[in-house]
DNA sequence: GAAGGAGGAACGATCGCATC
DNA sequence: GATGCGATCGTTCCTCCTTC
């Protein structure tokens, strides 16, 4: 049967550990359609058979994954096998691509459309202005990126979080030794996408030096938001410590400042930096 | 080898705007 | 108003590198 063929296929290039997926279901309906005639089908066509199998699986799932798997849209949701699956003919109908093309592979699946899609972002993302003052850390000029401060309550409390009570632990998993917060949720600029040295500066003193690729990220999805996985065994322990000690930090009334060395050889700089002094919040 | 620190892929949720 | 499209962000998991 070619479809069935087509799916066995997909499945051999490494994508048959994810059963559950929703592409996987959105390529079965497709098929599914595809086989009784129904083609074009359309966007619904395809929601209403996936919610036949799975009820609980809303459209607002569905609709960008349909979107991820369609050549000629872009934006949705990425999947594995990237925009190899399905063509809109026009507003809102789809065929299958290509019933009889090969599938793409992991890697070349990754190393298009989804590149495409993060330069455009990168473009778009372009460096804030980062203010000209500077705070020499080691002989490195840091420049001062913002104040951290986290969410808080009407009263002006800090606002604790606690997104170890959101992770559903099927595994039986022991929180790790930062685990237990408490947290707090604060953000920085989402445009500052240069790679780098940070520094957490409490009031006035350097506490911690870390390196990262893209200072936006590495706070906004990291540092500043953790996530429920990451308050147990095999998380990023690093998030909740430091989130922590940001949080007692801003707590006891100190001024917590976030400042930045830009460079593309962020891993000698902060390994310099580290071999030179000390810092409290550094572990060894 | 274990632990710490970080990056990135994959997938899904949500929101705003456009179009029918 | 319903549906479709596009963009953005959040979560989880995995992998890599370095250091001890």
């Amino acid at each position: 049967m070619l479809f069935e063929s087509n799916l066995t296929r997909l499945e051999k290039v490494g994508v048959d550990d994810m059963s559950d997926a929703i592409w996987k279901r959105v390529y079965r309906c497709a098929e599914e359609l595809t086989q009784q005639g129904v083609t074009p089908f359309s966007r619904g066509d395809v929601i209403r058979c996936v919610q036949r199998d799975d009820p609980s699986c809303s459209s607002d799932s569905i609709n960008p994954v349909i979107q991820g798997l369609t050549d000629n849209l872009r934006g949705g949701a990425p999947s594995i096998v990237g925009k190899t699956l399905l063509h809109s003919v026009e507003r809102g109908r789809f065929v299958l691509r290509d019933a009889t093309a090969q599938p793409v592979s992991k890697e070349s699946a990754n190393t298009s459309g989804y590149r495409e899609i993060r330069a455009l972002e990168n473009e778009r993302n372009r460096p804030a202005e980062i203010s000209w003052e500077a705070l020499l850390i080691g002989g490195y000029a840091f420049k001062y990126i913002c104040e951290i401060e986290p969410e808080r309550n009407g009263d002006g409390t800090l606002r604790v979080s606690a997104p170890q009570c959101r992770y559903s632990n099927g595994e039986g998993l022991a929180l790790n030794k930062y685990g237990t917060g408490p947290f707090c949720k604060f953000k920085i600029p989402w445009n500052i996408t240069k790679s780098g040295v940070y520094a957490f500066v409490v009031n006035g003193h350097a506490k911690y030096v870390g390196e990262c690729e893209n200072l936006s990220k590495r706070f906004n999805m990291g540092y500043g938001n953790i996530s429920p996985r990451n308050c147990y065994r095999g998380g990023q322990e690093t998030n909740c410590r430091i989130n922590t000690l940001l949080f007692e930090s801003v707590s006891e009334g100190l001024k917590v400042a976030l400042w930045f060395h830009e460079t593309y050889d962020y891993k000698k700089v902060e390994s310099d930096l580290r071999a030179q002094e000390k810092f409290e919040w550094n572990r060894a």
